[in-house]
DNA sequence: GTTGTCTTTTACATCGATGTAAAGACTGCG
DNA sequence: CGCAGTCTTTACATCGATGTAAAAGACAAC
């Protein structure tokens, strides 16, 4: 069964410019000198009969696809959509295209995509890891180059990141300021090997350590997590410590959207924001600028992230021989209503007044 | 230059097996049958090696690729990373991987990604048309399967889409019930050739028609364009309305997002939602529920709508002789807090009391 | 033991673009 | 006018997987 691709290919071009293949090739990847009239004639031809290359032959001849693939733990989440909008523009600009995954949705998926990376037509990838287990990165040699954002301890990758430790520690610093005392955290997903030393580990150890230097207990019951890092999974995280019945004053939520879907569970139970409870995110998406109550947040610059993220990763499509590089970029507290203190505490037993 | 491609190929399986190539593929594609010893040995050698096929080859070879496009006006819209996640998870469900790409962000982006579309190694396409024009659609034979989410009035392509005008009329009756009587309309973004044809001119002509069959009038004050279909674009659409001072008491937006950045801008002004303004969006994203003031909203289902573009989809990419077809997705309006009218009334001339 | 049928395996060509090397066209200079 | 030296163009092989057709092997029955 022959394919039914009518499609025209180089050697119908030729023909039609009477000229052969590799001129066309010539003409379309600028590699020898065409003359001029010939070079005409051969755009006139591929102007008229439509031609566009395939880029699969491309692809398997040149061993690059052009492709490079983006896995987020869960797209529905806000920071999600905003690192994929400035993805996909970053690499629009360099003239990739972008394959997007998501790991969240089952245990295995991350660890299936990444070692069977080479599958997917990809010539290098970018991801977001949540439990990235060390032996994924063991046959690194195998696998097109890979560039990790967010935190993980390891340093055989290439990697951007913030300091999500001194982000927690200073948010943490921040709502104690304020006159917070009884901080929630609420993040995670479950535990597991390899979550310690991602995003959420480094963001609860940030908490610890403002908890630790400002001498106040970490109460085991204030250190929540959360079923999926969404709006509802924030929502539903928060309503089980408001269950518990347990005293707080502020909440430090390890995305804008669990601090969001938060915000809304605590004045669903008649909280007050930010009079009873102060509420501090992480990532600024869109949303957290324009909530019902502005949220608190770690701001950093999503674009100059992708746009790091995708130096790193076209450079060592370049030359994989170069050394694990790691990119730290600038984060920021931006202080909105959600943390204008001090705060009277909360708590899901004793009902406010 | 040869390409550093040292991954094993199908070759070297069968060396290492002692069989042909081909024998490897048979085992690998099923064609023909192998015999048990013979099979466990290639998939023993295809284990040891660390096999993984070259898709480049095999796309090349069987002219499909197994990767699908999908194409949203600007992936930070809620909307857009709603069905992003709905999409991949649909394509997942069906061995497909999908490859996204961003029209809004430059006019002829549209434009070019369907005419070019055949270079980017895709079998076939979903689209959301903003600004589509006929002239795209009229070299539909050579292009891949594409499949339009949302609407648009041609009958030349399969599509997916719920009846927007009906909703928008729905919408502002259910305003109108409230105790709307002027109500404004925010969204479109510019005007231009086949805009009124896309699901802004169908929002837009509910709104007028359900203004129209309560005998009610439309003034051109209360209909505003908003620069982009995000929250900052809602927001600022309505500061112009707000800053002319108009008169109204409920704002239909053609999305959630657009909506919440109105209420946003809303409330900076002073007024009070529900109380003074009605708000009603489209889409029921998940930020939609969880607002300060839980948005009233058109809701479909999100998974049912990418599950059905990704049928129709894969039926065509089987047989591109297929007729048209359009499936038309069942909507609900969602009352929520936003809508508990009836409204007082509010402009931004006029200081609220 | 041979023939015939059925199954398994092989050799080869192909998908479309492009690098290599060699042939051909053209320039300028003596 | 001829020849070295450059610039263009050509023929051919190649990337990796797979369909086709034919060869090789297995097995049963006569």
């Amino acid at each position: 069964m022959t394919p039914p691709s009518s499609r025209p290919t180089m050697r119908d071009v030729a023909l039609r410019a009477g000229v052969s293949p590799k001129t066309v090739s010539n003409v379309l990847t600028g590699t020898a000198q065409v003359r001029e009239p010939t070079r005409l004639r051969v755009e006139q031809a591929m102007r008229e009969l439509d031609f566009v290359p395939n880029l699969s032959a491309r692809g398997l001849r040149n061993g690059r696809s052009g492709v490079i693939g983006l896995a987020l733990p869960d797209l529905r989440a806000a920071f999600s959509a905003s690192m994929t909008h400035a993805v996909v523009e970053a690499a629009h600009a360099r003239g990739l295209v972008v394959q997007v995954e998501e790991t969240a949705a089952e245990p295995g998926r991350e660890h299936d995509l990444v070692t069977r990376a080479r599958t997917h037509l990809i010539d290098g990838m970018i991801l977001n890891p949540v439990r990235l287990q060390d032996s994924v990165v063991e046959h690194l040699d195998h696998l097109p180059p890979i560039v990790l954002i967010g935190e993980v301890e390891q340093h055989r990758t290439d990697r951007v990141f913030i300091d999500s430790r001194a982000a927690a520690r200073d948010a943490v610093r921040h709502l104690l300021a304020r006159g917070a005392r009884r901080i929630v955290s609420l993040g995670g997903a479950e535990s597991g090997p390899g979550l310690d030393k991602a995003t959420q580990g480094q963001r609860l150890r940030g908490y610890l350590a403002g908890l630790a230097e400002a001498e106040l207990p970490a109460p085991a019951e204030l250190q929540t997590e959360v079923p999926e890092w969404t709006i509802a999974g924030g929502a539903e995280g928060m309503r089980q410590i408001l269950q518990q019945g347990a005293q707080f004053d502020a909440v430090l939520a390890f995305t804008d959207s669990i601090a969001l879907g938060a915000m809304h569970e605590l004045r669903s139970w008649g909280a007050r924001l930010p009079e009873d409870v102060l509420v501090c995110g992480f990532d600024d998406v869109e949303h957290a600028r324009f909530a019902g109550t502005p949220l608190t947040t770690i701001a950093f610059d999503h674009e100059d992230y992708a746009n790091a993220a995708l130096d790193l990763l076209t450079s060592r499509m370049r030359d994989r021989a170069l050394p694990p590089r790691a990119v730290e970029m600038p984060y920021e507290l931006l202080a909105r209503a959600s943390t204008t203190g001090p705060p009277a505490g909360f708590s899901g037993r004793i009902s406010e007044n």
